[in-house]
DNA sequence: GCCTTTAGTTACAACAAGGTAACCAGGAAT
DNA sequence: ATTCCTGGTTACCTTGTTGTAACTAAAGGC
């Protein structure tokens, strides 16, 4: 288990902390969500700031969570494509309550680009 | 600037994580929203898996990010107590949002025990 | 004079997270 | 035969976060 799931408080809060808590998952959440599977390296050129070695730890720990699903086509060179779970659809809620609150810190005057393109 | 405050893809969800992401602080302003200003001693006694020390730097944060109040009268032994700020106000859509998909996933079948208290 | 109280701080140590660079497979294209 | 392509992994190192223990001030009670 990894640390930032412990949660000795039991807490509602902290429990949710430790599915999408961490510097990288929302973001890399936001980029899944959009309904069509995204493949890894698409998901890499848009994230520049994450490092391949990250975003793939993160998106492992994100299927180990169940929040999204790995689809692996056996070809070479491989192609893998992501896309949220059911689970993980859950959690739009919460990201769209984060997205908007920080959109709104940036500048209150900017629309909101949230766009959730779920099927 | 925190670390945790680097934002080079201006990402509002990595905003947001600036300011309420960490192992403490959501758990922290849980506590803190009452409405009510808690003293320092009395978040302690509450959050006993928080060191002092973080608890107190957590608060320092959050002060400094403008989120919470921190009202210090000089007394000795010294009182110091905390309260929501207008802007930490309006994060409670947002900490709700993660209570809820948080308890959820505890029990589908328990009730919330989120009970803002907002005056 | 000594102990208690509160809300911290400081120095130090331990650990977790994140980053870099190098490397891999194996089919297709050149 | 060599190079390119993708989606990783591994070893190693740096950075950031968290924890522990000891200490502080200054008033009030005994």
């Amino acid at each position: 288990m990894r640390k930032v799931h412990q949660n000795p408080d039991n807490c509602a809060v902290v429990r949710t902390m430790g599915y999408i808590g961490g510097k990288w998952k929302p973001i890399v959440l936001i980029r899944i969500l959009t309904g069509v599977k995204v493949r890894f390296g698409k998901l890499a050129v848009q994230m520049p700031d994450i490092s391949r070695k990250i975003l793939a730890q993160q998106l492992r720990e994100l299927e180990e969570d169940g929040l999204i699903i790995r689809h692996s086509y056996m070809e070479k060179p491989p192609r893998v494509e992501y896309e949220l779970s059911e689970l993980g659809k859950t959690l739009i809620p919460v990201l769209k309550a984060m997205h908007d609150w920080g959109a709104q810190m940036e500048d209150p005057a900017k629309r909101s680009t949230w766009e959730p393109i779920i099927p």
